[in-house]
DNA sequence: GATGAATGAGTGTTCATTCAT
DNA sequence: TATGAATGAACACTCATTCAT
């Protein structure tokens, strides 16, 4: 990795932890073992750092959504995904992963220092799961598979779930194993419950 | 109102904007209109208004549980809350209340800063309120208006369900009264579903 | 002890440990148990407590002079001074005198911070104590004891021996009893070797 | 000389004046012409200045008795030094360098406020002069210039006369020309003193 | 690509002092 | 006598940034 990208990684790094102001030049530098005023040959200045930072998270998103949005439409795929693909798929690329990760807790804690950050935290933790998350269920009951009051309602309960688990146990001190067995866990036998309301239903 | 409460008042309301780092004596000086060297005629230094708020806070909340404790364990009151009941005293007296919603907004942006914060955050958005709300669906089966398993299904799902409003229109921008009518709005459209789902289950 | 008597043991006990610019006027309202503004009521200001000591010292060493010049010019006194006198009266009204050593302590730290300093320092360590231990010989010649060659050379090699005693075990770390002890025998073995001179020569 | 170094001597002197405390990052900025924060540069903090310090002048002291000892150890010297080399080897280079004459001031009015300080006072005011000191009249007995009793004695006597001396007049007051003639002539009259005494013993 | 040296603005904090009560 | 409340000036120190090399 070059210097820029390690400059970018190391950032976010510590900018997830103790906040944008609370990071200093010389910390990023340090940690990435240059010297306060190399930095500056990479980036024009601080807040430099944290819009190439965003910008690398937005395209990344973006990527991810096309790779969702193909295969949820995906007409062919008719079955429900599996308990292991949307643990890989679903959680391990985006809620586990260590860069989307840290994202989220940077916009969750630097949401109230400027507009910016504001609109990027409703976007990405709340508006685009949404959108996502019940376009799934809607594209179920498409299928035929629940009906489309089901969908609704099991589209909210399950956007409400996976969002408090969210904040309960991936954005809430370390990101441990455990932690993420928590939330697969919980995910999971929450979805069992929906699947028996379904068919109950 | 004192110098020293506007002191606590005042910090608190920055601190919840812009983190505790990012607000300085100088900021916290000039919006009380004292000069900066009086802070610390009333504090010891800058981690003792911290200190203190966090204090003013915790007393704060075990006065509330209390309260909420004593109406829940009331056993004449058999017949649920009234929405405008919850309204007031519920979230008003908590979620709304200015000082209780920028403590958990504060608590929120700061939990990565230190252990301490870490578990008031822990524990005053996501323990004692699952542990409040689960109860009182336990106290309504003991009632015998709902069944055991229904109280600890609703009980989650409540908790879920008031969780992620919480955090999606109360901890996120601006508290606007736009935002409070929202979250009420689906507060009890949530309870009118659980409502639905005791009677027909 | 009155609460002014108080601020000025108090103040010359910190100013003799740490100098007077290190010790506050918080520091001496602390030890004296009382609030800062109240030494203002017993002090125009900081200066004022200093110029207080110094004014105490002048005064109780002038009353000291007094008694030594009235010893030593005491004609019927011919005989030399026993060495416990000299421990009990000269060394332990003056050297071992807490009040005196703090002064000269004192003296001895602030000499380089003001002309008024210096000069305290170079009267009361250097000039005032040759005067009177040279006086004390030149008084043994003038009774026949030893010659008056003998007074000029003892004076200053007993000057020279106390002055060294002095800054070496006195003025050196803190004053303990093993330090008083100390000096008193190398003072005393150093008087005896004088007599031994004083007898062979 | 370069920033750090002007720094070094810059504060010694403003060091031995004043005292530590005294002197503000302010006070050496502008003594060396450049801004306070430049300071941080060079030095981690105020107390990396005094150790910097410190440790010169005890590396200084390291070549200076490494010399001495090679001096006095060297067995064809068998005649007793100059009064010219002595001055200029034995006080010019030490009493009398500026560097080294600071540090004692700054050691005496220090000793105080740091065990670090007080035992360094100890040891360059008192041990080593008197190791030194006392050595070279042991080298002379065992040179048979004079006999070891006498060595005994005249070291006591040769180091009281100098520690008072420089006290009196070489940590007295502005180090001037004026004193540091009187210092040797003083001192070189001691030594004709034990001379003759060395002589009629 | 990287660094040594410097800087103005700002940080939290301590200080001696004042003054009304 | 003593204090509560306040303040301007100074303190040691950190910050993001610049620029010549």
């Amino acid at each position: 990795m070059d210097t820029k990208q390690k400059i970018l990684y190391s950032s976010l790094d510590m900018f997830a932890k103790r906040g944008y102001n609370a990071v200093s030049i010389r910390d990023i530098a340090g940690s990435v073992k240059i010297k306060e005023s190399s930095i500056y040959y990479h980036f024009k200045n601080k807040q430099d750092i944290l819009d190439s930072i965003v910008k690398k998270y937005e395209e990344h998103i973006d990527g991810l959504t096309d790779v969702l949005n193909t295969a949820v439409n995906d007409t062919d795929n008719s079955k429900p995904l599996s308990f292991d693909a949307m643990k890989t798929y679903f959680f391990g690329q985006y809620l586990f992963d260590p860069f989307c990760n840290k994202m989220m807790r940077f916009m969750m804690i630097e949401q109230f220092n400027s507009g910016k950050m504001q609109s990027l935290y409703e976007r990405y933790l709340f508006e685009l799961p949404e959108k996502l998350q019940t376009g799934a269920f809607f594209m179920m009951s498409r299928n035929g598979i629940i009906s489309e009051q089901q969908a609704r309602q099991f589209g909210q309960a399950f956007f409400s779930e996976m969002t408090m688990l969210t904040f309960r146990y991936l954005l809430n001190g370390e990101l441990t194993e455990e932690k993420k067995n928590t939330f697969c866990e919980k995910a999971f036998s929450f979805f069992d419950i929906l699947k028996g309301g379904a068919e109950n239903g």
